[in-house]
DNA sequence: TAATTTACCATAAAATCCCAAATTTTTCTT
DNA sequence: AAGAAAAATTTGGGATTTTATGGTAAATTA
């Protein structure tokens, strides 16, 4: 399965179309099951989690994933109902244009609060969206944290054991 | 499995172009299950932790094994969303190129302030990349540390139950 | 028709490719 | 073991391609 990595930053213009990490489109594209030459690689932005302050954007292959596992939830339950709302009704099926670009919709904008310049992250499967701003006050919270643990600390210890807060 | 062994100093280019260890090539070479006759050898340059002077360069097999990992933490914890940004987000992906070589953008030259050479050491299935005087400093600690200690001292006695500190 | 969205064209900057000169290391031969 | 030949490594420069971004025209839609 092929991840996101990397980050960068982006122009958005009065259109408001942004430009995708190169290394990103790439990804897109391998991850869209029904894309072949000539056609553009599709992907899907999740908007609808008002607690996160990013859009989050799947490859075809990430969210049919989703739907799988939706599918199996029993009918009528909370759980399916709340999945359904964000990732069925709270997205917006969109694709790379010609020139690498995709254009984020005013409303989608206003979501994150984005108008000039727009943060890409990559999260593995998925890749995020961000006010370059916003992201970089998310990103010394967890600098700070960092810092004040031991000299020696390894981020890597997370994964050991783990007895997560 | 393989592992990185030795330590060389190399020139950057004007373009940001350094040569990667030959050793360290068969390394990068064997640790990527993609490669094939042709193809350029993969990996990974995780650069974010702003405590460490230096650039960490993974195999596709070491970094595929750190992904494993993330996966399977809980979606949301605080550990997860550190690693996420540390080894999704703030990492490179690149390959060697015909000559042996690698491009350091200009962004991650400057983490770790390079500018004409930079220095390469191994450290187990990862090796990383100093500023040169950076990495003087650093082990030069090391040596006073290590000159502190009674004459018999032998640093293979960490290896034994290690009370470590 | 007015407003918005989509397609198309253009350009500067940056990244990549291709060729090649000097080294250095290894292999071969005597 | 020494010297010569071959191969691999490190480094550089120019040409080409890709990328990020902007603008205009055509098309859709309300």
């Amino acid at each position: 399965m092929r991840r996101f990595r990397g980050e960068s930053l982006h122009k958005i213009d009065t259109k408001g179309r942004v430009s995708i990490p190169a290394l990103f489109r790439r990804v897109i594209q391998a991850c869209d099951p029904n894309w072949q030459e000539g056609l553009p690689p599709e992907l899907v932005i999740v908007y609808g989690d008002a607690r996160r302050p990013f859009l989050e954007c799947y490859t075809v292959e990430a969210i049919e994933e989703v739907d799988r596992k939706i599918d199996q939830l029993p009918r009528g339950s909370v759980g399916r109902k709340t999945l359904e709302r964000l990732f069925h009704g709270q997205s917006y099926p969109t694709s790379v244009d010609e020139t690498g670009r995709l254009v984020l919709p005013a409303k989608l904008r206003q979501k994150i609060a984005v108008e000039s310049e727009a943060y890409f992250i990559a999260a593995g499967d998925t890749f995020q969206i961000w006010n370059p701003g916003r992201y970089n006050e998310d990103q010394a919270k967890t600098e700070a944290w960092l810092s004040d643990q031991p000299d020696d600390f390894d981020p890597l210890s997370f994964l050991d054991g783990g007895q997560e807060g």
